[in-house]
DNA sequence: TTGGACGAATTGTGATCACATTTCTCGAAG
DNA sequence: CTTCGAGAAATGTGATCACAATTCGTCCAA
């Protein structure tokens, strides 16, 4: 199973709801495909996943809907639920939005970045290069999101952010691949332009920083062959 | 109920893929949603909808799983599920992912937008305005959904496309609530200025046509109280 | 008239079952 | 060695059941 659940209660549930086992396994759906453990192409079972998290398939079944709706797993035809592969134009989109939402959400972040949150963000853009240092691609990963979304958060953007987290969502399982292939040493991003930006309170700068992380990324999978798909043969 | 199962199906089955009675579940309250039949703060139970669309609770489960991951359902704490309310912080946020995003894939649509297309948009907009005369507010909305999205839809948008589709999803049930405040004598829109910008191949004039057609709607919120919440008390 | 408490009805959740369809396996024929 | 097909295993879908939690209606007391 490509689902490695280690048992670690990642969620809190003291958060006043009381968190049900299908959230559960939404939330580790979801952390498996942030960080690339599920691999494009390959088939998930309900039957599976269900023994794989310890539960009947039916909280499954509806958290695979869940994920299947934000686009970030796909139903087949005959009821097979894949990781989507990418394709040319289905990257180029990607791309897009992203360039289109992340530094909107950016700016708006910006007031609200306080002191602290630069803290943090200089805190874990330093273990996110640790990882790279070790090729660590699956806690880069983690690290990678954790950075960008301990922005985007800071922005009061009830609507805009959950559609961002739906292109990571689409966008992880296929950059795990691209990384497996290139490797982490090659790995460049803007975060500290970023921080920087946003320490002197240059709306415009960490626009463009954003804008060039994700962009540096794009040009990263120009290096690789977009047409093969991402699934290596066995 | 306030989902009026009028046993019509508009799903089209030869399309290849089996439809599955989730599948039309989904269909039909996208449809509602859309057309907001479904007022907001109303909460819909899982047996109620499962009567009404005449199946089992089972397959209504795995659709308001996926709305509500489109974030057009809210699944509230207790369990219970509502369309959800309008908030000030929401609306400001669901008119900037508008502005955003539709102008931009309007844009991309251009260039494959042919004269049977700007036929079609034509026939769409005067039905509209039929219904605009007739004060149908289910029809208007109707067709000022099918209006954009036969522009949209014709974008290589594989990413975006869904994702305004999940705006418009949010939006539906509040202008609804709002047509029904202001009526529809005031609605005024832009339709005519985008299919002249799409027939001249004026990309800026076809972006700008978009924003102001939604900043339009924008407007027309600025005439009732966005304080008071939809749901007219009982 | 108003406030609260108790019981009944309803709700979402998770598990299990039945079934049609698909996928996999494996062996025989070419 | 390849190709094809029959049987077996596995899969998604929908229905039903059990159960804890919530909601709603009603009645009683102040």
């Amino acid at each position: 199973m490509s689902l490695d659940y280690d048992s670690t209660p990642d969620t809190s549930p003291e958060t006043g709801a009381r968190s049900t086992v299908r959230d559960k396994a939404i939330a580790e759906l979801r952390q498996a495909l942030l960080t690339g453990r599920i691999v494009p192409g390959r088939a998930l079972t309900l039957r599976g996943l269900a023994a794989t998290l310890g539960t009947s398939p039916m909280p499954v079944r509806e958290a695979i809907r869940a994920l299947a709706a934000e686009h970030a797993l796909e139903i087949q035809a005959n009821g097979r639920v894949i990781v989507p592969t990418m394709t040319p134009s289905r990257f180029d989109d990607l791309m897009r939005a992203r360039v289109l939402l992340e530094p909107e959400v950016a700016a708006l972040a910006l007031p609200r970045l306080d002191r602290a949150t630069v803290k943090a963000l200089t805190g874990i853009d330093d273990a996110l290069d640790r990882c790279l240092e070790n090729g660590d691609v699956e806690n880069y990963m983690q690290f990678n999101h954790d950075f960008h979304f301990t922005v985007y958060r800071a922005a009061d953007a009830p609507v805009l952010l959950p559609l961002i987290e739906s292109l990571w969502l689409q966008f992880g399982p296929f950059m795990r691949t691209v990384y497996g292939r290139v490797g982490t040493i090659t790995l460049v991003d803007q975060h500290k332009e970023a921080i920087a930006a946003i320490a002197r309170r240059d709306e415009a700068g960490l626009r463009e920083a954003i804008r060039n992380d994700i962009l540096d990324g794009m040009r990263l999978i120009g290096s690789v062959d977009l047409g093969r798909e991402a699934g290596a043969p066995g």
